[in-house]
DNA sequence: TCTTTTAGGTGTACGTCATACGCCTACGAT
DNA sequence: ATCGTAGGCGTATGACGTACACCTAAAAGA
């Protein structure tokens, strides 16, 4: 059989981050990812059906990054799930311009699917089971979707705030004061500090 | 002055959310707008600057839509606040279409404003204050936006989950269990679980 | 070593998108 | 009645995803 493969998915995948770290999300283009690697823009379709696949590719790699393995049973299930969860936070931290892919794209990921897997263990060897699992599992995973786009796109913590804080006192008054405060209160206290009312709230 | 304007922002707003819901945020374009409103596409920039700015109207009119007064105060501050996420949940719902532009357009909504107002008034009420506010607050909005997203964009719940429950059940055995499990608790449950447990994380 | 086969790679072309620009015209103010 | 302004429209441009037809490199068999 003729003309081996050129690209692996891989350097595919990892063509197309370099180009989101580069330009941002809106960079990413067939034209954009073909210059990157090299090629012509049709020649990408030898190796993916179309642009969406693509995506997939670009998030696979980097939640497929994240190690999955279980932490060491000698801490709490909570400590333990939180160190589940910033190693998502950190990957994804790493790379903000996939942030808006990965609400398409999770549930086809393998790596999310590895993920969970670990998650849903822990919360299992915590005693949780039937409805309580899937709630638990469930807003985890809403949790960290959601406070990582929050924290990416405008966070309280971030340069949006300092437009709330300039609302009108009488208008929001407690928001104002809020938003004021909240400049003090750095992205990762308030990330961790949400992740830990959480779990605080799944103790049984 | 010569020739009043013949739309209102609220026009233009519902009529582009009429585009959403009847072809998806995908058929949403300055054409199939303009058409809705009889018009030619260029005309709607005499309303608009571009793009984003519709976006932003449409927004405003699903989250502007949401009644933020606070609930009767004979109630715990849980029971309230669980109330006003509700109406969040229902206006969005309404309109599932318009899930991925809340994450773009958050920030400059005043209706959001108006309900985080309310909500920061509640917890006050609760005794919340500084730091702990801050984040009550934040991660309230995290599960908000995050679980509404994965309600609509293939839930736990949904019929996502069917291929997830179709998993190896050696590679992924506490996850298909979960999965398959989650069959039987509806969107509601799963939505109202995870907001309550976050609500019990928050107790003093 | 030469041919054959087949998939890799390319260039062109099409339809759709947002939108800049310039024209015409309806209409409130004078 | 007229005039100036802003509303509305048609056209054109450049970027996008991608269908299609075409060349060609290179592995396999002779």
């Amino acid at each position: 059989m003729p003309r081996p493969r050129s690209l692996t998915p891989a350097q595919l995948a990892s063509a197309a981050l370099a180009v989101i770290d580069r330009e941002g999300l809106a960079g990413l283009s067939m034209r954009a990812v073909a210059q990157q690697v090299g090629m012509s823009t049709m020649a990408l379709y030898r190796y993916i059906d179309d642009r969406e696949e693509l995506e997939q590719l670009v998030i696979e790699s980097v939640l497929g990054a994240v190690d999955t393995t279980p932490p060491a049973t000698d801490e709490s299930w909570q400590e333990r799930i939180e160190i589940l969860v910033h190693r998502v936070r950190d990957s994804v931290g790493a790379h903000p311009g996939v942030v808006p892919l990965i609400i398409t794209h999770r549930h086809r990921s393998a790596g999310l699917m590895r993920w969970s897997e670990s998650v849903v263990g822990i919360l299992t060897e915590a005693g949780l089971d039937g409805r309580k699992r899937v709630i638990a599992l469930r807003c985890l995973l809403a949790y960290v979707v959601g406070a990582i786009q929050l924290e990416h796109l405008g966070s309280l913590a971030g340069p949006g705030t300092e437009s709330i804080a300039g609302l009108s006192r009488t208008e929001f008054p407690h928001l104002a004061d809020t938003a004021r405060r909240a400049r003090t209160v750095d992205a990762d206290e308030e990330f961790h500090g949400g992740l830990a009312t959480l779990l605080r709230g799944m103790e049984t």
